[in-house]
DNA sequence: TTCATTACTGAACATTTTGTTCAATATTAT
DNA sequence: ATAATATTGAACAAAATGTTCAGTAATGAA
């Protein structure tokens, strides 16, 4: 890929994670996106169709790179779920969110963070499923399969997003504790 | 208050409604709601100042009226929590549901549904916090009550997502159990 | 270094949407 | 009946969207 494009496709991105941990997403314009990227107007919709697009093309970036489902590739990431316990899953995780690794952190505390929250939580679901057996055994028989899934996957965002409207107090042991004893 | 204003504001709100049912917040134009409402645009503007205090007013209105906190008023809906178990509490609360009462179910499940999901959950916590020994005591002793009612509201309003994502299959008894056995 | 290719620019443009204004009209409560 | 008030519709300025295009600059490959 052409530099130029690389170098103006990341100063859009970034401009836009600057306003967004600023401002509502339905409030941001395009105008104010390209003044901040500095590119011009023609540039942004060269590479983006629409400002949704550029949401969409974001998280996806994001979030496909954080949680690497494929085999492939080095183990940086894929080392998260190679633990024996639940706990650790959560603490691992949590480690990775407190060095705000691709600012994942400034979007799940923005004021839509429901948009990337949602992202957060499929690419969560995934991981579980393929570590179902480290949670509670009994509930995972008594519920059906995604029901529980779901269950697992949301609680934990919720552990996050409480953290996140307190002020990130607690340490992160603290936390997978509290994960754990919810579930 | 003027017929005339409570008929227009009526209109105003239904059409709104059946708008958000088919397409996102965020592409519903002031020009789409007058002409479904057939109102003037500027009685529109007279009685809402933005979209953003039309979507405000009419969470507010609706939420707070089902989830009517003032001890006084009748006792439609005061009765929701007058039960002696959690499970009958999650049937109570199905029930209305059920009935899409002020539409609460065509929102809940719309596109923008974090919209209302959230003001669900607000007005869920207040409940729960005011009948809060009727659920799992060894839990709420261990975890923050913060955490733990933001974990009892939020495992509640999965559950009923769940059940509209997977197209409302199972009945009130069997959407509570589940809701019970995982919490 | 040269050169063909490709990306960026910026200004102009049509279009859509927003939110305001105001005089004319219709409805309401008393 | 009438005074007060809500609605109308049309016109308006301002802001934002998305497109176009000729000119310029950066890039990668030879």
């Amino acid at each position: 890929m052409d530099r130029r494009q690389k170098r103006t496709r990341e100063n859009i991105f970034k401009a836009f994670i600057e306003l967004l941990s600023k401002k509502h997403y339905n409030h941001i314009t395009v105008g104010e996106i390209i003044e901040l990227a500095d590119v011009g107007r023609a540039t942004f919709y060269s590479h983006f169709e629409t400002k949704d697009f550029l949401l969409k093309e974001l998280c996806e970036e994001l979030f496909c790179h954080v949680f690497d489902h494929s085999g492939k590739g080095n183990d940086k990431h894929k080392h998260i779920f190679y633990c024996n316990s639940s706990s650790s899953v959560f603490l691992h995780l949590l480690q990775h969110l407190q060095k705000n690794d691709n600012n994942i952190l400034t979007l799940l505390s923005c004021q839509n963070n429901e948009l990337f929250i949602s992202y957060f939580k499929e690419n969560l679901k995934e991981l579980i499923k393929n570590n179902i057996e480290l949670f509670d055994e009994t509930k995972r028989k008594n519920l059906p399969y995604d029901f529980w899934v779901n269950h697992v996957s949301a609680t934990f965002v919720e552990t996050v997003k409480w953290w996140l409207e307190n002020d990130k107090k607690e340490d992160a042991e603290t936390l997978a504790n509290y994960f754990i004893t919810a579930l």
